[in-house]
DNA sequence: CATAAGCTGTCATCTTCGTGTCATGTTAAA
DNA sequence: TTTAACATGACACGAAGATGACAGCTTATG
C-alpha cells in the first residue's frame, strides 16, 4: 500500500553481542533499521539524544539493570509513551509478569524464534497506534487511540479539526497537501465549507505548534496548499 | 449517606510480629491497606466477617497451621476463590508443590525480599481478575468477579451501569471511546437509549471518583467521546 | 401489600468552546 | 509595480457537552 518507506528505527540494548547480531540481521531483513547499545548508562544516552519507535531491552545487562532502565524510561516525559519489549531468559510467569507491572508492553523468551521477534515487534508496532516524528530537537508524537498529541511528552491542547489536519499531514511526511484534498479527508467529503477555511485552521495549528518552536513543521506551497516538513532550519 | 465502608485489602496472617509489620510496610507503601492477625482460629473469624483481597498466610501459625487454614477456605463458599499466598521458609520444592496442591495461587519463600512480596501479590491480584492501576498516589482497584471497586482500598459506590462503563474505559487505558461503543458495550447491544445518557452516566460516575481527587481520570474528548487517563494534573 | 429507597432515562437549561466567514494586512511571483 | 495567493485577527453563531431536576421503574423493607 504505502510506498513510505519505513522510518523506524529500533533500539536493541542487549550485551550479548551474538543475540544482538542476530536481532539485528532478522529486524534489518524485514525492513527497520537498527541500533545497537551493550551498556544501560549508555542507553539512556542513546535515548535522550535520538529517537527510537522501539526498545528491544534485555532484562540483564551491564551498567543498569534492565528493570530500572525501564523505570527510568518510564519516567522521562518524552520517553514514558516508548512502546518496549522485555527480553530475557527468565521465563517463569511472575517474573514476565512483573517485567509487565514495571511498564514493559510486551515480553520476548530467550531464545527467541525470529519469527517470533519479528511478530511482536511488529504487532506492538502496530498496537501502539502512534505516528511520531523527530523535528530538530524535539519530538511530535500523535496517539491514535487517545486523539492527543504530544511534543516532549507534553500534551497539545488541539481542537478536533487541527488534531485530524496534523494527523492527516504527518501521515505522509512531505507531500504536499492540497486544501481540496485537506476538505475532503479532514473535514469530509460531504461538508460545505470554502478552501479558504483550511487557511484559518493551518494557521491554528501551526500556532499551538509555535509553542514548542515548531510552527514552521507546517510549510505553505504557494499555489498548491500545505505540507508537513522535519527539515527546518532552527 | 455515607455507606461506604472501610475495605482492607490483604490480610496478613503471620505470628512473627517483625516479619508481619515489615510486610506491612512495604504493602502500605503500595498503596494496599492491611489487616494483621497472628492466630489461625482468630485468621478465620476475620476472614468470615470481613472481605479481604489477597491472603498473606504463613505456614506455621499457632491456632491452626496454615494447610488447615487453607484447606478450610478453600471449601468456604463464598472464600474459595480468594487468592493466597503462601509465606514459609521451608523453601524445598516439595513443600512448595504441597501448599500449591492444597490451593495456594503462589507461594512466597522466607527471608523475602519487599520487591519479591510486592511484585507476586500484584502479579496475583492482576491474574486474579482484577484490573488496577496508578493514578497520581491513589490506586484504583477493579474487581471484575465481585464488581466492585476500590479507590485506596475503599470501597466505591458505584451503580451498576456506572461500574461497567468504569470497567470498560479502564479497560484499554487512553483509548478514546465514542459514545456508541460505550452504548453498544455497557448498555448492550440492543437496548434503546439515546447517546445522551452516557454523559448522564459519566457525570455520575464523575462525581463519585470525585471524592477521591480522582475525577478529571475521565477526559471528555470532544467530538469523539471519553478517555480513561492515568495522566492528570495533580 | 404498602411504602421507602435506589437506579436510570429523558428533558430543559446553561456554559463552554470550536469553527466559518469576513475584512484587512502581508507576501511572493510575474 | 501589480496582482493573486496567503496570513492574520476579530467576531458571532451554533454545536457539543455539563448539570440539575424529575418521573418511571425496580428492588428492598416493613
Amino acid at each position: 500500500m504505502e510506498k513510505t518507506l519505513k522510518k523506524v528505527d529500533i533500539l536493541i540494548v542487549e550485551d550479548e553481542a551474538p543475540i544482538a547480531r542476530l536481532m539485528e540481521i532478522h529486524l534489518q531483513r524485514a525492513g527497520f533499521s537498527i541500533a545497537l547499545c551493550g551498556d544501560g548508562h549508555q542507553a539512556c544516552q542513546l535515548l535522550e539524544q535520538n529517537h527510537y519507535r522501539l526498545l528491544l531491552l534485555d532484562r540483564m545487562i551491564p551498567g543498569l539493570r534492565g528493570l530500572d532502565l525501564l523505570r527510568w524510561l518510564r519516567k522521562q516525559k518524552s520517553l514514558k509513551k516508548m512502546p518496549v519489549i522485555m527480553v530475557t531468559a527468565l521465563a517463569q510467569t511472575e517474573e514476565r509478569i512483573r517485567g509487565l507491572n514495571e511498564g514493559a508492553d510486551d515480553y520476548l523468551p530467550k531464545p527467541f524464534e525470529p519469527d517470533e521477534l519479528l511478530a511482536r515487534v511488529k504487532a506492538l508496532l502496530r498496537r501502539s497506534n502512534h505516528q511520531h516524528l523527530k523535528v530538530n530537537q524535539s519530538i511530535i508524537d500523535v496517539d491514535n487511540d487517545a486523539q492527543e498529541a504530544c511534543v516532549q511528552g507534553e500534551r497539545l491542547h488541539l481542537r478536533p479539526l487541527e488534531f485530524k489536519l496534523l494527523q492527516r499531514l504527518m501521515k505522509k511526511m512531505g507531500k504536499v497537501r492540497s486544501r481540496q484534498y485537506l476538505l475532503d479527508h479532514v473535514w469530509g467529503i460531504n461538508s460545505f465549507v470554502e478552501e479558504r477555511t483550511v487557511d484559518v485552521t493551518i494557521k491554528r495549528l501551526r500556532k499551538t505548534l509555535d509553542k514548542y518552536g515548531l510552527g514552521d513543521c507546517i510549510v505553505t506551497v504557494r499555489g498548491s496548499g500545505y505540507r508537513f516538513d522535519n527539515k527546518i532550519k532552527p
